[in-house]
DNA sequence: TTGACACTACGAATAGATTCGTAGTAAATT
DNA sequence: AATTTACTACGAATCTATTCGTAGTGTCAA
């Protein structure tokens, strides 16, 4: 039921993994919890800023919006995180690797190694993969 | 020495693709690849929107520009093909999967299963790195 | 020489994302 | 009732990326 949804820009992101994270919140918990995480580095956004930014989540179907039993409404995401994820993952496999994922992960592993459970972790999908689905 | 090169933006991507491709090329060459290979889809940019973009690319520091034995410059893409592509997959990673390369490589796979020899490469990898440099 | 050609250079339009100021509104407080 | 508080709504500024038109320049052929 995730048809056509917009890909989120980068500060929709920011948004969706505050949500994904916390659940349902309200544009003032979305707020303040971004602005914890990029105290350190950045100039965090002001209220009204993230408030434009949900509203326009809204329109474009991102995020659904409920009242709340205050005034302030609450905000849930439409589209998840496993397909947000998939899909920028395509993209970046698309635009950068010429669709071979393997390259990707290739890259991905040589940037930033895997700790020894990791690589047992993803040494467990490949024969799961190996023997269900592959052909 | 690819000291601080600013991320290429898509448009800039595409560009890059080609001349990592094919070595140095003109600004024609560019744009007649580009053409083919989006006449299907998307309708191609023009001459003078990939000419202005190179220029940009070039100030930025993303392209080196030589003069050519015609009339024509010679672009040659100075930050290589690695080196972007790690760059992005990390942001991926860090916007996305909260730093776990792990869960990135198995939303990858999950997306578009990988061929039983892809598979094979990737376990090869595995195995040389958890025999040299894991923890 | 004239004109067609093949380029580069540059300004400016368009589009999308992000930002925030200001105004409005309803409830809680004095 | 008047004020403060806690929100939403919305227009508009800013910034960046992308687009292309138009003008300039040198070369080559007639």
């Amino acid at each position: 039921m995730n048809g056509k949804l917009p890909k989120p820009t980068p500060a929709e992101t920011g948004i969706l993994n505050v949500l994904w994270d916390l659940g349902p919140g309200t544009v003032k918990q979305v707020q303040s919890r971004l602005a914890e995480q990029r105290a350190e580095e950045l100039r965090p956004s002001g209220y009204t800023t993230i408030l434009k930014l949900m509203q326009i989540m809204a329109e474009k179907g991102l995020l659904r919006r409920i009242e709340g039993d205050g005034r302030a409404h609450v905000y849930i995401p439409v589209i998840e995180r496993d397909t947000a994820q998939r899909q920028m993952v395509r993209e970046l496999v698309d635009r950068l690797f010429g669709g071979s994922s393997t390259q990707m992960v290739l890259q991905a592993l040589a940037e930033r190694p895997a700790s020894a459970e990791e690589l047992d972790e993803i040494r467990r999908l490949i024969a799961a993969r190996s023997e269900g689905g592959a052909a």
